[in-house]
DNA sequence: ATGTCAATTCCGCTCTATGGAATTGAATTT
DNA sequence: AAATTCAATTCCATAGAGCGGAATTGACAT
């Protein structure tokens, strides 16, 4: 066998454990709308030959983080893994601090305010809080994941990091991205930019959905780790101008008061 | 090297990747209240060896489920992990189904409905709806974990197993709990079975927590999963009556109609 | 500088995890 | 019933991944 390094600049990478991160592929391999993946199904999403992933779904069924149905002889996520969340969240300080602030704005923009987190390209939904009025429409549930590229939560992410760190990361979301699609995704990116520096957050009016607008602040925590928080909502209640007029600044207010504690 | 069996009745188990397992666990070390912990601490938890701690808990960070802050040289969970939550709550067809009923019944009685499903010995909320009225005070999130040995939860779930996996499932219950507890809990359960007989739902009046009361019925899948509804509040709210007169021949007709999709 | 404590790396060994092939098992068709 | 198909599981020999004790590094406090 011969050190294929795919001239990665032979950089001594860390040990990672196979078994461990092979496992953990499995379960990312079910995605919203599966609910049931048999072993072969399983083996062509992750790449995984067959007896491997039997033995893998096996292990993870005995520790509940997958069910095996008998009667399909297929395997569903396991309860154990919504627990792990709960320990996350469970964990998260700002959780308590941010939501009666987010609650208020949601109110009072009659839309959907949310605070998510980084998770590779996308931004993962930490905590989500509705207007009474939407309760009901809306809902982006904590869990959900949305691309960094082309949303204003990531936009606002992006320039919530230092320097080194967001250079980085655009690279890494350039590589993920066809010529064509980079075009748009830097000049979105660079609006943001902008937008954050002469007014403090950053946009996406219908770049991730037409007819949605949002506006995001990022959030900078006491470790250093940068969250962002984000208004958003249909375009004919929330206009351009009142984002920027009237929700725009009411973000900042909660994003600077959250920073002081 | 003997094959020690340590007299297990030499079933001849199947594999179960240790790598896997160890990962998971160290997870699983996060408790809440917990945000950050170090390699020494994780290592004490999960009872490894300290460099195999190292090399997992960097494999779970370059994968997303640990978070490393360099400050502290400590991690705390990642976003990763509630991804995986979220992908199991999208596949749940009965959370749609189920929401408005329980939303319903919350309301009506001025109190909680959840929605849990077993996770060893333990019951993990599925779905939680609380009345308006209730809001606030409430707060009991999904991915919660209560114990199955004393709450009304646990007590339906036994009821709607089959046979034998409940006469298992009492049986680790057993294994699990002191002598002097399992006097007070083999009553609980017992009673529960009657109730179930008799009336169709399980009672905890103040087992769980003095001054909760609450009341639970079994609800089984159509791939024969079990999980189990349940309606509970303070007790000067929900009255043993109340629950047994009012309460529960709405939560029986709830799980009648979701049984029958 | 010196001392302490934890994280990481080193290293040789063992046994785990691996995947191709064979087997079992369930479901469907003839 | 018998035959066919398709997927899951088990078998097996082997490679090398993962292991843990010990040494090293690194951060911080004295």
């Amino acid at each position: 066998m011969n050190d294929e390094n795919k001239n990665v600049p032979a950089e001594k990478e860390r040990q990672v454990i196979t078994a461990l991160a092979r496992g953990l592929s499995v379960l990312r391999s079910f995605r919203r709308g599966d609910r049931f993946l048999g072993n072969q199904e399983i083996a062509e999403r992750t790449g995984l030959a067959k007896a491997t992933v039997s033995r893998l779904t096996h292990t993870l069924t005995v520790l509940g983080y997958l069910n095996h149905s008998k009667r399909f002889s297929q395997y569903s996520l396991g309860p154990a893994v919504l627990s792990l969340g709960y320990s996350m969240l469970g964990n998260l300080e700002i959780l308590k601090s941010s939501r009666p602030l987010m609650q208020e704005l949601a109110e009072h923009a009659e839309a959907s305010v949310s605070l998510a987190a980084r998770d590779g390209l996308h931004m993962v939904y930490l905590e989500n809080c509705v207007s009474r009025a939407n309760m009901i429409t809306l809902r982006i549930d904590v869990g959900a994941r949305t691309r960094i590229a082309n949303t204003a939560m990531g936009r606002a992410l992006l320039c919530g990091l230092p320097e080194k760190e967001r250079t980085d990361l655009i690279a890494e979301i350039r590589q993920s991205t066809t010529q064509k699609e980079w075009l748009q995704v830097k000049a979105g990116i660079d609006q943001g930019l902008i937008d954050y520096r002469e007014k403090g957050f950053c946009f996406s009016l219908g770049d991730w959905r037409e007819n949605v607008n949002s506006i995001a602040v990022p959030l900078v925590q006491p470790d250093n780790s940068v969250l962002a928080i984000n208004c958003g909502g249909p375009s004919w209640q929330l206009s351009a101008e009142k984002l920027e007029q009237d929700i725009g600044p009411r973000l900042v207010e909660i994003s600077r008061r959250l920073e002081n504690l």
